[in-house]
RNA sequence: AGAGUCGGCCAGACAGUCGCUGUGCCCGCGAGGGCAGGGAGGAAAGUCCGGGCUCCACAGGGCAAGGCGCCAGGUAACGCCUGGGAGGCGCAAGCCUACGGAAAGUGCCACAGAAAACAUACCGCCCAAGCACCAAUUGGUGCCGGCAAGGGUGAAAAGGUGCGGUAAGAGCGCACCGCGCCGAUGGUAACAUCGGUGGCAGGGUAAACCCCGCCUGGAGCAAGACCAAAUAGGGGAACCAGCGUUUCGCGAUGCGUGGCCCGCGCAGUUCCCGGGUAGGUCGCUCGAGGUACAUGGCGACAUGUACCCCAGAUGAAUGGCUGUCCACGACAGAACCCGGCUUAUCGGCCGACUCUCCCG
């Protein structure tokens, strides 16, 4: 596996519904207009991410593919910062007007917060 | 040059860099890695029609319900497309049409108006015939009556215009137009043209019920097929005998019923079987497929030959950043697949045609 590279594979997601469902039942979390970030601790030795971007929040197709990359492009620069942690982001409704500088901007801060959190 | 009509096409470009996801090859026990190549749309959208595919249902016929509705063709099929007809709009190129039936029945049509239909007579018009009176030559007045041309109401008053006709009028007669019926010709047909004939049906509304003709079984890829952990539960079998050995040793599930055995019931252990959840695999992209050419056809399209392989995700990929350039970038994201329709959309390019103006 690489060390020095900045990948995203498989390993560093959410995959099944039962992830997502401990992340939700007890977790830290941080949020502000655009997001709210839930994370938990695993054992796993890395974080991984999980994404809900609802219909509600993001109407259209479009725009919430845009999210979904921003916020998987942000994890991806910034993953070897966080500690060992289930993340689960939502999207609200703050998050679909934004421009990708200001998405990138809100979650970089959430990175840091949420990290500092857990890790306390 | 300006204004416009129709058809087709494009949907920021290029480079670098960091990623994501299939495919092929290679490396690796594996996790994974490397290289090459592919990776959203004209609407992917709305889910409004039509089909393929899958499962369920199904002898045949009818009813109901829903849809469609000028004619011919195209197609797997269509509510789509092409060509044609009719009606309407536009100077024109062209565009629009839910375009069967109101001479089966029912319903509805405000208000106005005398009357909205086997007609009727408000204002009117007429006294020719008949009768009465006056005058007495043929005139006048009235009664009995006649009329539906004119006025008025209305969306509509039972064809229109003109001439003749008459007391006044009237398809009463005639001509042309309109309408119905019959025939001929052209056309596959819708229909058109012409001729004859009848003085002549008939208000509108069928995206109101309805009538006529045609079409339609239901559900959908979360269809459906396969593999299948843990836990709980279902079915079956075994455990009431033996085994090793010179002596002898090991072993026999527990409880209830019963004096005891068999048996039966409950529990237990082991094994097997089927259903099936999480999860996984398939369905899943080679197709009514594209591109080029040829042939047939006015065309939609069809046929043939050659070449090409062109997204396949599944907590769900198809992107981020930097630089350069320009016309500064709209609407918008595949989820089983096709054919349509409809809706959204910054702007640009190409072709054909029409009208107006100017120059020659």
């Amino acid at each position: 596996m690489d060390v020095q590279g900045e990948r995203f594979g498989r390993h560093l997601r959410l995959l099944r519904s039962a992830e997502y469902k401990r992340v939700f039942a007890g977790s830290a979390r941080s949020s502000d207009k655009s997001f709210t970030v839930l994370a938990r601790e695993n054992d796993l030795g890395h974080p991984r991410l999980g994404l809900a971007i609802s219909r509600r929040q993001v109407p259209t197709a479009v725009a919430r593919n845009r999210v979904k990359r921003v916020i998987r492009e942000s994890f991806r620069l910034h993953r070897r910062q966080l500690p060992q942690l289930d993340i689960v982001v939502l999207a609200r409704r703050g998050a679909a007007g934004k421009s990708g500088a200001e998405l990138r901007r809100s979650l970089a801060r959430h990175w840091s917060r949420i990290g500092g959190r857990c890790a306390g």
